[in-house]
DNA sequence: GTACGATTCAAATAGTCATTTGAATTGACC
DNA sequence: GGTCAATTCAAATGACTATTTGAATCGTAC
């Protein structure tokens, strides 16, 4: 096994345990156990249990918000996008990443989910870094696209976007559970589309509570 | 300190690491320190960390369940309630939970979301227990209320709608972002009733992708 | 005030953890 | 074929883990 079939088994291994375990319960051992590998790679080729762990959240994260802003772009040069184009741009690159996630491993979508609410401050730096760029240019094309509403209420709804993204992710597979992602990425985006532009582009104090 | 206080001071002190650092990072040593108890105390009082676990979680789940149940309930005996009137009754005591976590401690509502992310085969356990009257229950309200929706569909946005409640349990304290929740409770049951409502309710397959 | 059950305590057990170390092995270039 | 750096290995380190144990302490009822 050459070097780098060793990293990438370590990765592999290791993004699999902490999807199915969590970070704190899988061990080294563990990962090295599955990769056929040996304890002290870990430590020559990532330097630490933590280090390997952003290294896998980065080759994950890094290309869904490479592609928003790719998508974002081509969507610009033509017009300026309505709330479906925009939403388009957001999305897709989530159901892509999921896709590819799934292929390689059902349990794998979970990681990212799970290290979004272990993370603490770790996730929160690899997350910042990486959706720093994608965030200014989406608040911008969302506040373009729907009249009306403030930057902070569009703030506050593109993050129950997330919330819905992120729980897609952790319910691929989740017992005794129907799948809420299907085979065709086309579908799930249209049924994704189909809750997320009403939700995003309703308008603000609309509903009554019932008792007032 | 009597009895009752150490396995009250246990339960509080284990619910805030946990919060914090995740189940499997939190040892007995720092929650007995932190209750000011002896590490013997917890088998004594709860038998192992796992059941200690699980008695925190029925104590926060339960009431929300309970508390569902009873608005529906009242809104039921009335007439036949629509959308708004079925969603408030299922997100409120969400609301209601959430604002006594945060009270008690600004990191604690993560707890939930935590663990549910975390969950492996035992948050389900306890969830699956403490859900299942009301998952019925709002699943027919919810059908009635919303014509020409399948119950499949239902049961999909209504999980779309457990994404953004969780997403909201997760970012009430999250670093570098702006709180999702502000301090009225009928305020912050408005501003989600005004993108759960349209949410739920809108036409299956109305939007067209731009790619189609 | 003394006996008893409930509770708490310090100490020990047996195991696992991430990380380090220095020797052994490998593969590519001269 | 020899050399050197890159990589892998087994073994050891030191610290931490949940749980168990039996003695000590507490509150309370008689």
């Amino acid at each position: 096994m050459t070097a780098e079939d060793t990293k990438e088994q370590i990765m592999r291994s290791a993004e699999l345990l902490f999807a199915r375990d969590g970070y704190a319960s899988t061990s080294l051992r563990e990962i090295t156990d599955l990769a056929g590998a040996n304890i002290a790679a870990v430590n020559y080729h990532f330097g630490s249990k933590e280090k390997l762990l952003v290294e896998i959240l980065d080759q994950i994260i890094g290309p869904i918000n490479e592609e928003r802003i790719k998508l974002l772009d081509e969507a610009e040069s033509e017009s300026i996008p309505d709330v479906t184009q925009v939403l388009t741009a957001f999305l897709l690159p989530d159901l892509h990443v999921l896709q590819q996630l799934r292929s390689r491993d059902p349990s794998l979508p979970r990681f990212v989910s799970r290290m979004y609410s272990e993370g603490s401050e770790l996730m929160y730096k690899v997350m910042g870094r990486q959706f720093a760029e994608a965030q200014v240019r989406f608040y911008a094309a969302f506040q373009r696209a729907i009249p009306g509403l403030s930057g902070e209420e569009i703030a506050w709804r593109l993050n129950c976007v997330v919330g819905i993204v992120l729980y897609l992710f952790a319910s691929v597979q989740a017992p005794g559970m129907p799948p809420m992602m299907g085979e065709d990425v086309e579908d799930d985006l249209r049924r994704l589309l189909d809750v997320t532009v009403p939700l995003v582009s309703a308008a603000a104090g609309k509903v009554m509570t019932p008792g007032g």
